[in-house]
DNA sequence: AATCGTTATATTTGTATGGATATAACGAAA
DNA sequence: TTTCGTTATATCCATACAAATATAACGATT
């Protein structure tokens, strides 16, 4: 058990990144915090970065993924949609059953 | 109008990286032209990088990957070991596997 | 010994990504 | 209508990483 192997998975829709680990990072703390700039700060993140990958994320979905308010009460926030929820939780699964499946796979390294 | 869902897996010993995609381009270069220096023109890689990536694969792996050669006929050369090639295969199907395992697990995305 | 193209290595230069900063727009509530 | 903390956006700046450049070491062949 010298080796380990390692995996980055990210989804595109053309050319776009939907959701990759650092995505998904920020859509779990957006949902935790309820908002954007907050999220940001729990993750050590700049606000700018953080607000490209929501927008991408966004804009690369079919349906919206968080809904963002502006103003009023506490200023805004931000929140998980029900098909946001499950997008993490689907990429969750997705990574867990890949890192699983490449652990399989390392053996063909070992054994040489 | 569907998601492609891509990836990066790559092998490490002890924070060292052993074999990643970039690596594995380069040993088949190696293979292909007999030198690190053809190599790295024919990737369109520098040479610095391309030294630096077969250094770090020779110092991670337990067995020589390569065999180099200075001066001498031709200046000298670089070439896989047994051991180099069937890490290149080995990596090679771990990563089609890969690719066609997460196929499969992107439909868990699509049917959202 | 002179030549050659390579490996090996250090140093300088360039660039692109992210970080810091600033500010406008917003709307509910007091 | 003023306040507040947020979203949204632009501009400037720093730093890390890659590229470019330079040069030494090497050894079979001639």
């Amino acid at each position: 058990m010298s080796y380990k192997i390692k995996s980055r998975i990210w989804i595109e829709s053309e050319d776009n990144v939907l959701l990759g680990e650092g995505r998904v990072h920020l859509l779990k703390a957006i949902n935790k915090t309820g908002s954007l700039s907050k999220a940001a700060k729990s993750l050590n993140i700049s606000y700018k970065k953080a607000w490209q990958l929501l927008d991408s994320v966004n804009k690369s979905a079919k349906k919206p993924v968080t809904i963002n308010s502006i103003g009023g009460k506490g200023g805004g926030g931000a929140a998980l949609t029900e098909y946001g929820k499950s997008l993490v939780k689907a990429f969750d699964e997705i990574n867990k059953n890949c890192w699983a499946f490449l652990d399989k796979e390392l053996q063909k390294i070992e054994v040489l």
